[in-house]
RNA sequence: GCCGGGAUAGCUCAGCUGGUAGAGCAACUGAUUUGUAAUCAGUUGGUCCGGGGUUCGAGUCCCCGUCUCGGCUCCA
């Protein structure tokens, strides 16, 4: 066998994974978890047959993490049959830290019940016994499942069989369980484990089928590891951005104006209009014209377009026009609230001839738009019903297609490197091609699909395909960054479009004098302000940037007597362009240098008597404290070169 | 939309098995004049989410609804 630093080893056929780990130290035989041969993840009893490459599998290992808490999910699964014959188990996995068993039960589990199963699982953890492979035809699988129908199993082992594949169950102690495994040798190396939640799931991920009950656990080798995992994530969720944001006063939502409708508050509307006004500066310098479009348009733009029969249910009702006090549900035009921006834009570039010399022409809007989210799925500010895009439709012809995509995933790269985004992820939504809900013919998405493969790879960027998470009208580049909690959501989007010129019938006049159809690309930076705003209170746990701050200085005067200097402080901090406060309390310096600093006010500007008398302030910044005294001219010249956004040139 | 949890002062939360609602912070008033993360005292503040029901009596128990949270599903 040959060992991951390279080494090679001799030893008898039929080895199991546990012998080579002994082989190879004391203290790895006593971490191992699983083993992997020629890069598949084994059972430590598992014999080697013939030479290969060997590692042995630790929690270190992602795939060791994964084994021991699959692990600690069959013992999960053995405690919730001991409690509840009735229960039917379905199938379990894992994702991130985390596993999950799915149960179909009579009623869903309790808060009680999750306590009495983690006692059971305790029990069944510390009698360590053995996990067990075995391998089995079909038939003789459904009989050493037990006596108990289970109607999950038998679709399992039905398609198993189907595809020929070997059927494979994990017996520890009395509980036999169809698994693909691997796991760890016994169920005492299940770890330090709780359950976290419980979730109705639908099987199969189908909203058709039935709804079980999942119960969701983590696992750690150690009690020590598993407690320091929980407080990580006690210590991440001070970060979310409902609740920062109403301590910071950004924004609110109020069931009155309704579900998902946000409302920015001064202090967040602030910090929005310092995101708005970056991008326009940026907009402007890379050619885009900016345009405005109203919130609704007739109901036929959209059959035009194809928003209205694809996504039909998650739009706000059309609204209908009907004479005052008549009945009648009148007929004609109905109006949609837009969902997208795209056919306003449309609109705007058939306005005039356009010929090869007027593109790339490139229209951007901060537009509104609004989608009937279901209500399950509202989320603070990451899934609203209301949200402003900061949108934009390049018109261009195939020539151009490829520089000018790059140049929009460049924006969108600039955009994040702005704003201190190192984590994130590119996902380039693909078609799925067993899917009907898309527009266009297949030649058009293999062309779109290969023009944005050219310029991701041009760019030399990582990226995953997926299938499926496409637009309807074109593939699309995503940017993906998780919340505090470790949920995924988009957020700025570039997306190819042969759909909707043809749509629309969209024509320019080419230099050969021919009529021709342009392409579009359609792509937000940001994505929406709403839940780029949120993602980023997240990102800065709500101490932002000076250039972002809401409040960007606040005067902090030691006594009352230095109040009027402290005023002049004060002016000269908003002739500076600042957005500053001055606290006039009478309260200690101590006291108000807390609030500032829990108000996250990135500047203060502490006056006393030593400082009115010389014209001076004394500098704190946030969380680094007293930068010393300098001269009120000084203070506002550094003020004003800390609180500068981020320009294109020198970043 | 589905499953489960929750909703008490502006905020965070207490209120045992039903007996007329309480704390801290904030706000306000006064005293204090303070030198780099909490000065003291006082005052105000509640449709206990809404609507029904059970009961002599409901914040508390039951039903319906609304909103919200965690999942699932969805996400142009």
């Amino acid at each position: 066998m040959t060992l991951p630093d390279g080494a090679v080893r001799e030893t008898p056929c039929g080895t199991t994974g546990k012998g080579v780990a002994e082989l190879v130290g004391k203290r790895l035989a006593a971490d191992a978890l699983a083993i992997e041969v020629d890069g598949r993840v084994r059972d430590l009893s598992a014999p080697l047959e013939r030479s290969a490459s060997v590692r042995i599998l630790t929690f270190k290992d992602p795939q060791g993490r994964a084994v021991l808490r699959h692990s600690a999910g069959h013992v999960l699964a053995q405690a919730v049959m001991d409690l509840f014959p009735g229960a039917a188990p379905a199938a379990g996995d894992w994702s991130d830290e985390r596993y999950f068993y799915d149960f179909q039960v009579p009623r869903p589990f309790t808060a009680e019940d999750l306590e009495r199963i983690e006692a059971r699982m305790g029990e069944i953890r510390d009698s360590d016994v053995p996990f067990e492979r075995l391998e089995l035809p079909p038939d003789q699988a459904l009989h050493i499942l037990g006596p108990t129908r289970n109607p999950f199993k038998e679709e399992m082992i039905s398609e198993l069989d189907r595809r020929g594949e070997t059927i494979s169950c994990y017996r520890q102690g009395n509980w036999v369980d169809l698994c693909l495994g691997p796991h760890a040798p016994s169920t005492g190396r299940a770890g330090a484990f709780k359950l976290l939640m419980t979730a109705g799931a639908y099987w199969h991920g189908d909203e058709t089928q039935p709804q079980l009950q999942r119960v969701y656990l983590t696992a750690f080798p150690s009690h020590k590891e598993l407690e320091e995992y929980l407080a990580r994530i006690e210590e991440a969720k001070k970060r979310d951005h409902r609740k920062l944001g109403q301590e910071l006063d950004l924004f609110t939502i109020s069931p009155d104006v309704g579900q998902g409708l946000v409302l920015w508050m001064p202090k967040g509307a602030a910090l929005r209009y310092e995101l708005e006004s970056f991008l326009r500066q940026k907009l402007m310098e890379s050619g885009y014209q900016s345009v405005y479009t109203p919130h609704i348009g007739k109901l036929d733009l959209y059959r035009t377009s194809g928003h209205f029969p694809y996504y039909k249910d998650s739009q706000y009702p059309p609204i209908h026009m009907r004479e005052h006090g008549s009945e009648d549900d009148a007929s004609e035009e109905g109006y949609l609230l837009k969902p997208m921006n795209c056919p306003h834009h449309i609109k705007i570039y058939e306005a005039t001839p356009k010929s090869y010399r007027d593109l790339p022409y490139r229209l951007a809007e901060f537009g509104t738009v609004y989608r009937y989210e279901q209500s399950g799925e509202l989320s603070g500010m990451t899934r609203v019903r209301g949200f402003t895009q900061d949108d934009a439709h390049l018109f261009v012809t195939p020539d151009q297609l490829e520089e000018e995509l790059a140049q929009t995933v460049e924006l969108v790269l600039f955009v994040l490197r702005s704003l201190n985004f190192g984590d994130y992820r590119i996902r380039f939504g693909r078609r799925d091609p067993s899917s009907d809900k898309y527009g266009g013919h297949p030649e058009q998405w293999d062309r779109a699909e290969s023009n944005i493969r050219n310029v991701l790879r041009g760019l030399s960027m990582d990226f995953s395909e997926e299938l499926g998470e496409a637009a309807f009208y074109g593939p699309k580049i995503d940017f993906v960054v998780r919340d505090c909690l470790n949920r995924e959501w988009q957020l700025g989007t570039v997306q190819v479009d042969y759909v909707l010129p043809e749509r629309f019938s969209l024509k320019y006049i080419g230099s050969d004098g021919e009529v021709h159809r342009p392409i579009m690309i359609h792509r937000a930076p940001f994505g929406s302000f709403e839940r780029f705003v949120g993602i980023l209170i997240e990102h800065y746990a709500g101490a932002f940037p000076a250039w972002l701050a809401p409040v960007q200085a606040r005067v902090l005067p030691v006594v009352d007597e230095v109040l009027p200097y402290a005023r002049e402080v004060y002016t000269a901090c908003r002739l500076a362009g600042l957005r500053a406060e001055l606290d006039e309390r009478s309260e200690k310096i101590g006291y108000k240098i807390r609030s500032a600093e829990t108000e996250k006010v990135p500047l203060m500007l502490v006056v006393g008597k030593r400082e009115a008398e010389r014209r001076a302030v004394a500098l704190r910044v946030r969380s680094q404290g007293d930068q010393g005294v300098l001269p009120l001219e000084e203070a506002m010249a550094r003020l004003v070169v800390e609180a500068a956004r981020p320009s294109g040139r020198n970043s």
